[in-house]
DNA sequence: GTCTTGTTGCAACTCAGTCGCAAAAGTGGT
DNA sequence: ACCACTTTTGCGACTGAGTTGCAACAAGAC
């Protein structure tokens, strides 16, 4: 949960070779005070609070450069549009619940062992995956 | 493998309520033969040649009414526009090669029990679920 | 400071998918 | 076979997320 001991969005860019400039600063710091997945749209009101005048398109062109320096994470959950997270250190997957939209993080090493397991029985290496549970509250 | 065992989709759509009109017999036949998992576009074009005049709007109502009854499944890989394909009797997940496109479909009856096994843990009650897995052929 | 190159704002644009509406066609009852 | 009722279709206009061309601007390197 804490991630002081690794470095800071930031720094991965500069190391990436990307110019950190006033708008993208506002960016970065937004996205690493966010503990969920928020999509273009909300991502941009968060940083106009704290950094007026950024154009959403800048925003647009921000996620794409960092998604393709990897990182961050692009998800697109079954309501249409991407969304996105600062690439967490842990890989986890997603529960996401039908009746709020509300998204919840998990993780099973023993899912992830059985995926490379059959991976490898069908000939391919895994690039990346994702795995989305969509649930409802457990009632009774 | 063989369908020959369960109701057509045609019947599942008539025991749905749903009126059994010339666009759609044409677009749930291109469905059953379709083996692989096309995009409203492409289905379009698979259906235009047997049965040329249907509109792509015409389309597109008809793979959300056939999803909202269930009878077909949406999927959003990350090229973004939704794919479809008829639901299967057997729930598979899938493997996507990154490198052409292709889709391969598995199943892990260990995996599907792990997630039950999760959710149960977390309070939820699973809806439904997507495990997509991003490969490249192995190397070696 | 100067130069080079990456980044921004803006407005125009693309593209998948949706929608309103009038015409057409399926289904159930007789 | 016909009617009445309701769903579905074609069409074109529209929506909304995301992209792009371009001129102005600003980071970083020297």
């Amino acid at each position: 949960m804490n991630k002081s001991v690794k470095l800071t969005l930031t720094e991965r860019c500069r190391h990436a070779g990307l110019r950190i400039t006033a708008p993208r600063k506002a960016i970065l710091k937004t996205l690493e005070g966010s503990e969920d997945h928020p999509n273009v749209e909300e991502l941009h009101r968060r940083v106009s609070r704290i950094a007026p005048g950024i154009n959403i398109a800048t925003v647009y062109r921000t996620m794409n450069t960092l998604a393709e320096h990897g990182l961050i994470e692009r998800h697109s959950f079954s309501d249409g549009r991407a969304r996105y997270e600062a690439v967490p250190e842990d890989h986890h997957d997603h529960f996401i619940n039908v009746e709020t939209g509300e998204v919840v993080e998990f993780r099973s090493d023993e899912i992830e062992r059985i995926q490379e397991e059959l991976a490898r029985k069908y000939g391919f290496d895994i690039v990346s995956h994702r795995l989305d549970i969509y649930v409802k509250p457990r009632k009774g």
